[in-house]
DNA sequence: CGACTATTTGACGCCAGTCAACACCGGTGG
DNA sequence: CCACCGGTGTTGACTGGCGTCAAATAGTCG
């Protein structure tokens, strides 16, 4: 793959993925090409579709290129949780490339675009550019800290504050890719999709909806986040964007 | 202090962090001893003290050498949540090599003994030994893993299982390390600590601890877990140790 | 238009939270 | 030796936030 260079170049999953790794520490021109080398072949992913399934031994890793992908988990009893949405440029199961088998499954929340990254490329990479390599290393440590965020929403914040609270952060993550910002930003997923990240049915999620719209806060509404009033957002959700570690840092 | 006996070496956290590195691929005599080196001071933290505060700046990470540490966060309204309970020979905030800044807290739960391991140590490593730092790099997406089930836990499960869960995992994982099994392992927390680290209040797990005592399948008291009945536990919990990645493959 | 999915709303129930009182236990000092 | 104390665990009565169930409405696509 060729290096995308210019200013309004399409955004494609290298180019997100350096404007993500770029908001927290510097990322050479020539590193940035060691990645699109990385990168094989590409497949479009229709929504609901399973991309990974728990389990399954990986030799690839997933980069998302376009769409929404969550990874989650389903009980016995056919309760989902979402443990992570994903939006362009995150690295999905890069977690996979030392895990070997993973853990949850990985599925399409919207239509998509996926590049397949093989695990060669990535222990090369480890071996010959370890700074890149820490970047990467990095990328799945942030995961971590999201999903820690997430564990806090699930276990303490209200039904309202959790559903403020994914909103804020998917404002300052696609922000960071230029996707989004304090106004609003597209999120084409349903409310149930909602409902699986946050711990809550689909059913309160629409109570609680309507509550943030009826208080000007926030609407939610035809793939669309509209911020209406982004500092009573923060306050609802108690937002600290410190856990997105938005810090230029050697690493 | 208790006399060690037997013919195995005390076990120090380096020597339980290889014990947990070598059930998941294998680690040669070189790498440990390399481990060994980058290991520098060893501190006593009296319980309920803090480690590390979220914000500060790192240099050294933590290894846990004796005792129960918790990574956690709190909210305005006081309400805490523990993200991961640590063991021996866990890295707790290997995390923090890449983040340089922590983004919750890290507090001994017990009394600890902990060694500070210097970054500039850890960077060497991944420069030199890039299998071993491969393994460290597993053993934070293993922490990732952990903390992924329990966001399906505080997210999905109900009351008695999410306790029921923690108790399966922390048998598991001290079962690896030598320090407890199917039968029940030492806990040296209180029912306020379970309470935080499963998104409930103290009273609601003092009421699921008696029922699982009721129905004969655990006890939790004076800091030692006894399990009557490990199949209906992990029934209960609905416990598939596939997330704690206890397989050798080549990492 | 019809079939289907997603959203919305209301009525009602329950799991876990809240509040409060009491028991237990080891430690401390009179 | 006992009285006292603070921390932890235990229990009961009551509350409420969110789940469940069900039905109506809106939106979408062939």
């Amino acid at each position: 793959m060729k290096l995308q260079s210019g200013v309004s170049a399409p955004l494609t999953g290298v180019s997100a993925l350096a404007l993500k790794l770029r908001a927290r520490d510097t990322l050479s021109s020539e590193e940035e090409q060691v990645l699109c080398e990385a990168v094989g072949e590409t497949r479009e992913i229709r929504p609901g579709h399973l991309i990974v399934r728990a389990g399954d031994r990986l030799e690839t890793s997933v980069l998302l290129e376009r769409g929404i992908v969550a990874r989650y988990k389903d009980l016995a009893g056919g309760e989902r949780q979402i443990q992570e949405l994903h939006v362009i440029g995150d690295f999905v199961d890069l977690h996979g490339f030392l895990l070997k088998r993973l853990d949850h499954n990985i599925g399409a929340v919207s239509s998509c675009r996926i590049s397949l990254v093989p695990h060669k490329g990535l222990t090369r990479i480890t071996e010959e550019h370890p700074h890149l390599a820490r970047m990467l290393w990095f990328s799945t440590v942030l995961d971590a800290s999201i999903q820690r965020e997430t564990i806090l929403s699930v276990g303490r914040r209200s039904a309202i504050a959790r559903i403020a609270h994914l909103m804020c952060e998917l404002s300052t993550r696609l922000g960071i890719i230029g996707l989004g910002d304090r106004r609003g930003f597209p999120l084409p997923i349903k409310q149930l999709d909602v409902a699986d990240a946050t711990g809550l049915t689909s059913v309160h999620v629409n109570r609680m909806l309507k509550q943030l719209r009826d208080e000007e806060i926030m609407t939610f509404r035809n793939g669309l986040v509209t911020i209406h009033d982004w500092d009573r957002l923060v306050a609802t959700a108690e937002f600290d964007p410190i856990y997105l570690h938005i810090e230029r840092i050697p690493r």
